[in-house]
DNA sequence: ACATGGGCGTTACCTTATAACAATTCGCTT
DNA sequence: AAGCGAATTGTTATAAGGTAACGCCCATGT
């Protein structure tokens, strides 16, 4: 059902991309009973018009602009609901907000942010979960929520670079 | 010269573990040419006073009640010295600062986070580090920056909250 | 019809962070 | 010892990110 690879620093044809993993997402929400509400599901087809990360400002300005609410609570609701059924992801380094593309998956993700064209990537992060627990376990840590995120070039950008 | 298990979380003589990594961060900073200038160093003392992380303006109340300039920027720059030069880290999930409890020794810190008692274990994530490092390169991407923090129950905590 | 609750819009406010400039101090050369 | 450029500090001002609280509306069930 899901790609095994991100395609997010790859070419590939994203609106059906996007298309398909909203798709996903409005089933995973039907699945849980939730209600995709317009400015919620606005909220996540914005972010999912690219491989990037937003800022709550920057969503609220798109909403506001399209005649939703325009004060900050309006963003901000949205985006926690969407976070909350893991529909989105939040991104505590870009104080910023990317589409999951992995809906109702359980996936463990790690996130790649490419620092020139901030293009953010959801890599598969099982193992890296797996060792975090364990390094945990030692201390007698009990995890609930995890952040792991990379800085640094995604491989069209490092042949830039190289020039 | 360090312990191999952090202390954060179990009963110690916190004022020499505190004067002892003053003495590990001030070697390292001299090892590199560093000024540990008087603002500087004492925002890494008030960082050492506790297995907490502190946010910025925390700090900065504390620096201006002792003299020193009581503007943001004096805070956040003190903060960012210490930070690039490897004396403390930033934890992007509280917006706030901690010392470094293993100055000068290159390690690849994994961030527990209590969120009962704010207590803030630096764990050793060398394997988590590396398995990230084999997730990135799966798709090509570089990393250069990290962040990884986990918020749960520390073990004190825990047994709290099983009453 | 009517009560209930969730969601939305708004006001108002708080916290976190940075840009830019001036005055000073430091480290070094002459 | 004087002088100079670079680094550091203090200050002003403002940008950016985030939340509390209130009331209205609408869907749902009785
Ligand atoms: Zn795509
Ligand atoms: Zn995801
Ligand atoms: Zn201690
Ligand atoms: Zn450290």
């Amino acid at each position: 059902m899901s790609d095994e690879a991100p395609l997010a620093f790859a070419r590939h044809d994203h609106s059906h991309c996007a298309a398909d993993t909203l798709a996903r997402a409005e089933a995973e929400a039907a699945r849980l009973g939730l209600r995709l509400t317009p400015v919620r599901r606005r909220v996540l087809e914005i972010l999912l018009e690219a491989h990037r990360a937003m800022g709550a400002y920057e969503v609220l300005d798109r909403l506001a602009a399209e005649g939703f609410g325009n004060q900050p609570p309006v963003a901000y609701r949205a985006l926690e609901f969407l976070v909350e059924n893991g529909l989105a992801h939040r991104l505590r380094r870009l104080n910023a907000f990317a589409a999951c593309m992995h809906p109702g998956e359980d996936h463990a993700p790690v996130f790649l942010i490419c620092r020139v064209c901030d293009a953010v990537a959801e890599a598969p992060g099982a193992p890296v979960r797996a060792a975090l627990d364990h390094a945990a376990a030692d201390l007698g840590f009990a995890v609930e929520r995890v952040n792991i995120e990379a800085v640094g070039l995604c491989p069209v950008c490092a042949r830039g670079e190289a020039a």
